[in-house]
RNA sequence: GGAGGAGUGCCCGAGUGGCUAAAGGGGGCGGACUGUAAAUCCGCUGGCUAUGCCUACGUUGGUUCGAAUCCAACCUCCUCCA
C-alpha cells in the first residue's frame, strides 16, 4: 500500500536508458517506485500507456507531454500503448473539477476518436507489435454490472475513495458528485489492470493531476499479483507563470483542421526566451548536446533556436513538409513584406454574396471571440486588411477586396495573421 | 452544538442606497520601442441588431422611485469556543 515517492529525483542514477533519457529531459515528476521501475526498463522491453480523453476531436500542446515521453519509450525499444477513453469518456474524470463535465454520445465520441487517431499514429509507429492505439470502450462496453461489482468492487473500499482530493474537494465544495462520476477512478484503474493482461502492460504515464488515479490502479494490480509502476510528468507553465498551452485563439490544438501549421509553428516560435530549453528538452528529439549549445545562445540568436523549436514540434506533430513550409512562411512573413501563400482559413464564397461584415470575419476565423472584441481590436488599430491598416468598424468585405485567387490577408496585431480563400 | 468574519468581473481585491459595467492590481489583447523575446510606456479588457438595450457583485425572496450596497431565509468558506 505504501508508495515510494520520488519527486524529481537529484541523486538517483538510473541505469536504463529510458529513464535516464526522461529524467536528463525533465520529464520525471513523480514515480511510485523509480528503481524497480529502472531495473525493469532495464531489464527488456516493457509495455506502458498513456489515457487520453476523447472530449474534443483532436488533442492540444497540453498532451504533448505525456505524448512525447510515450515517445522516447518507443524510442529506447518499449511498446507504446495510447489508450482513448471511448468509454471512460461517457463518464467525465471528475479530478480537479468543481463541475460535472457534459457527458458525450456515442456518435460524438467516435468522431472525437478518429481526429485522436490522425495525431497519434503521426507520432508512433503503430506498426505490429511496436505499439498500438486502444479504445478502452473495447472491455468497459462488455461489462455486466453485477460481474464488475463481484470482479472489482471488493477490491475498492469507498473509505478510501472518499480520502482521495478529486472526491473531496468536490464533497467540501457541496458540489454533487454522481455515482458515475465517484466510480471513475475505478474505471481507471480497471483499465490498467486489463491493459496489463491483455498486452503485459506494467507501466501509466499521466500528468500529475492523474496521480490518485494512477496510483489506484497499480494497487488493484497488486491486488491479482501483478507488479505496476506510475509515472506523473511536471505540470506544464510558461517562463511568466501561466498555463501553457492558450493564445488569444484558444487553445493550442495539435490537429491541423484545428490549427495551422502556420499557427501551430507561430505559436512555438513566439515562446518566451527562457522557456526555449525547457521546451527544446521536452518537445523536440534533438540530442541534448546539440540543445545546450542552441540553449546557450544571446540575444538575438536565440531567435534562430526558436526557429529550431518550432520547426523541430511542428515537424513531429504535422510532418516534415508542413513544417518547412510553416517556416518558410514565417521568414517569409516577418522579413519582408511578403505574404502568406497559403490560405490559412477556407470560406464559402457565398458569404460575399452579401457584403460581408469585417466583425463578422474576424469573429468567424476566430481572430476576436465576439463583435465587441472585434471593435475593440479595430478600434485599438491593431486591424490590417490585405496590409493596411483599417479603422472603420462598419466596413464590410466584398469582392472587390479580393485578391487574385479570391483570396484576402487579415492581420490582427503583429503576429496573428490570416489568408483567407473564398472558394 | 455556540460565537464571530467572509462570499464581487478570467484571478486577486476596493466598494455599505443613485455619480457603479463596478476603484486598484495581476493576467490577456492592441499600439510604441525591440529580436515575431523580455523589460518599459500608452490604450483596451461582459454582450448586443449600439449615443440605446440586455446580463452581472453566493442563491432565493423582500423593502425602495432606485440595491453589489438595506431586510429575511438558505447555501458555502474561514476563525475562535465546545
Amino acid at each position: 500500500m505504501k508508495h515510494t515517492v520520488t519527486d524529481t529525483t537529484r541523486c538517483f542514477r538510473p541505469k536504463s536508458e529510458a529513464l535516464q533519457l526522461l529524467i536528463d529531459r525533465g520529464f520525471l515528476h513523480q514515480c511510485t517506485d523509480l528503481e524497480t521501475l529502472d531495473e525493469k526498463l532495464q531489464a527488456g522491453p516493457i509495455t506502458a500507456y498513456a489515457g487520453f480523453d476523447a472530449t474534443a476531436d483532436s488533442l492540444h500542446v497540453g498532451h504533448l507531454l505525456p505524448l512525447m515521453a510515450m515517445r522516447w519509450l518507443q524510442k529506447t525499444g518499449h511498446k507504446p500503448i495510447l489508450l482513448v477513453g471511448g468509454g471512460t469518456t461517457r463518464v467525465g474524470d471528475p479530478s480537479f473539477r468543481t463541475e460535472s463535465r457534459p457527458l458525450l454520445d456515442t456518435a460524438q465520441i467516435e468522431h472525437n476518436l478518429a481526429g485522436i487517431r490522425a495525431t497519434v499514429e503521426r507520432l508512433f509507429d503503430l506498426s505490429e507489435g511496436q505499439g498500438r492505439i486502444v479504445n478502452n470502450a473495447e472491455w468497459l462496453d462488455e461489462f455486466r454490472f453485477l460481474e464488475f461489482l463481484r470482479d472489482f468492487g471488493t477490491h475498492f473500499t469507498v473509505n478510501r475513495m472518499m480520502t482521495f482530493d478529486s472526491v473531496r474537494s468536490r464533497l467540501e465544495a457541496q458540489q454533487p458528485l454522481s455515482v458515475l462520476e465517484f466510480c471513475y477512478m475505478m474505471l481507471q484503474a480497471v483499465d490498467f489492470v486489463e491493459l496489463n493482461q491483455r498486452f503485459d502492460c506494467t507501466l501509466q504515464i499521466g500528468g500529475s493531476d492523474q496521480w490518485g488515479n494512477i496510483v489506484n490502479g497499480v494497487d488493484l494490480g497488486r491486488r491479482s499479483g501483478a507488479e505496476l509502476f506510475g509515472f506523473t510528468l511536471p505540470l506544464l507553465t510558461t517562463a511568466s507563470g501561466s498555463k501553457m498551452g492558450k493564445t488569444a485563439e484558444g487553445a493550442v490544438w495539435l490537429n491541423p483542421s484545428r490549427l495551422s501549421s502556420f499557427g501551430f509553428w507561430q505559436f512555438w516560435r513566439n515562446v518566451d526566451d527562457a522557456d526555449v530549453p525547457r521546451f527544446l528538452k521536452l518537445f523536440t528529439d534533438l540530442p541534448l548536446g546539440e540543445i545546450d549549445r542552441l540553449a546557450s545562445l544571446q540575444g538575438q540568436e536565440l531567435n534562430e533556436a526558436k526557429k529550431i523549436l518550432a520547426t523541430q514540434v511542428t515537424g513531429i506533430v504535422h510532418g516534415l513538409a508542413a513544417a518547412e513550409a510553416a517556416l518558410q512562411q514565417g521568414e517569409a512573413l516577418f522579413s519582408g513584406q511578403e505574404d502568406l501563400t497559403r490560405p490559412t482559413h477556407e470560406l464559402p464564397l457565398e458569404l460575399l454574396a452579401k457584403p460581408l461584415g469585417l466583425l463578422d470575419l474576424l469573429v468567424n476565423i476566430g481572430f476576436a471571440a465576439s463583435n465587441s472584441e472585434a471593435r475593440r481590436l479595430i478600434r485599438g488599430g491593431g486591424v490590417r486588411i490585405n496590409g493596411s491598416l483599417t479603422m472603420e468598424e462598419a466596413r464590410q468585405i466584398s469582392e472587390g477586396d479580393l485578391k487574385p485567387g479570391e483570396r484576402l490577408t487579415l492581420a490582427v496585431g503583429k503576429r496573428r495573421k490570416a489568408l483567407v480563400e473564398f472558394a
